[in-house]
DNA sequence: TCGAGTAACTTGCAATTAACAAGTAAGTTG
DNA sequence: CAACTTACTTGTTAATTGCAAGTTACTCGA
């Protein structure tokens, strides 16, 4: 788990966008989390509880990741039991549109698929 | 190399279309042989001549993996020496808005990124 | 106050995948 | 015919994933 520096500087494979932001968001599950998030999810165990069953170590290492390139923001929302919940950035909000093409992809090419209705959100009680 | 149905029917974890898109094209190479093809690479030694240096076994696995879900076809293009090339499908072009969302984002928040203008393409020598 | 419960992780492996180097087949060129 | 090229394949090691179980901190009900 070495980072290769101590600075924010991650390894590029190019300096090609595609190929740097493949370096972030491309795997299996990183932007199925973006997904939640976009969809209101923001605690570990609402993540957790979407239909893909991501395993939860490969939620934390995630979760982390995305905090370093700081796609998400993690902050305590109350103390005593000490809970969590994760933010999306301004920079974790301009994945929408990716996230929008795959959906668009998705839903043409793939039979079976279906996104939902994200309810609009509320205020927090 | 066990397919798990001999039909076309590929494994899905979940019907929401990020994430059976994600089955498809998420992980690190599989998008950037899409890129090349988008750029007008058409032979395997040209994508591997793209300078993020895909090992071989790898590009060849996305390859039939592509051609399997009918993103792109493989065809020979010359005879005698025999020679293959590779083309996007419609299913394939129509991955060029995902590209293009990536394009974006990196461009914007990945300091160092920049596309290329992708040169009209010449008529075969 | 004890025991069960919950949220948010961490740890330990086994299994899968990726990376790297080398090798192969078909055909062409000097 | 020896070297070269394209398009792969194979073997081996390294890294990552997936699954199960364990941990910590705190709450709640009997």
């Amino acid at each position: 788990m070495a980072k290769q520096t101590e600075s924010s500087e991650k390894f590029k494979r190019s300096s090609c966008p595609v190929a740097s932001t493949l370096d972030i968001i491309g795997d299996k599950w990183t932007l199925l989390v973006v997904r939640d998030l976009f969809a209101g999810k923001r605690t570990y165990s609402e993540f957790q509880g979407s239909p893909e069953k991501i395993p939860t170590n490969i939620l934390a290492e995630r979760l982390k990741r995305l905090a370093e390139y700081e796609i998400v923001v993690k902050k305590p929302y109350q103390h005593h039991p000490v809970r969590y919940e994760y933010l999306l950035t301004a920079k974790g909000k301009d994945l929408g549109p990716v996230l929008m093409t795959m959906v668009q992809w998705g839903e043409k090419h793939l039979p079976g698929t279906k996104a939902q209705i994200i309810p609009a959100k509320e205020a927090k009680p």
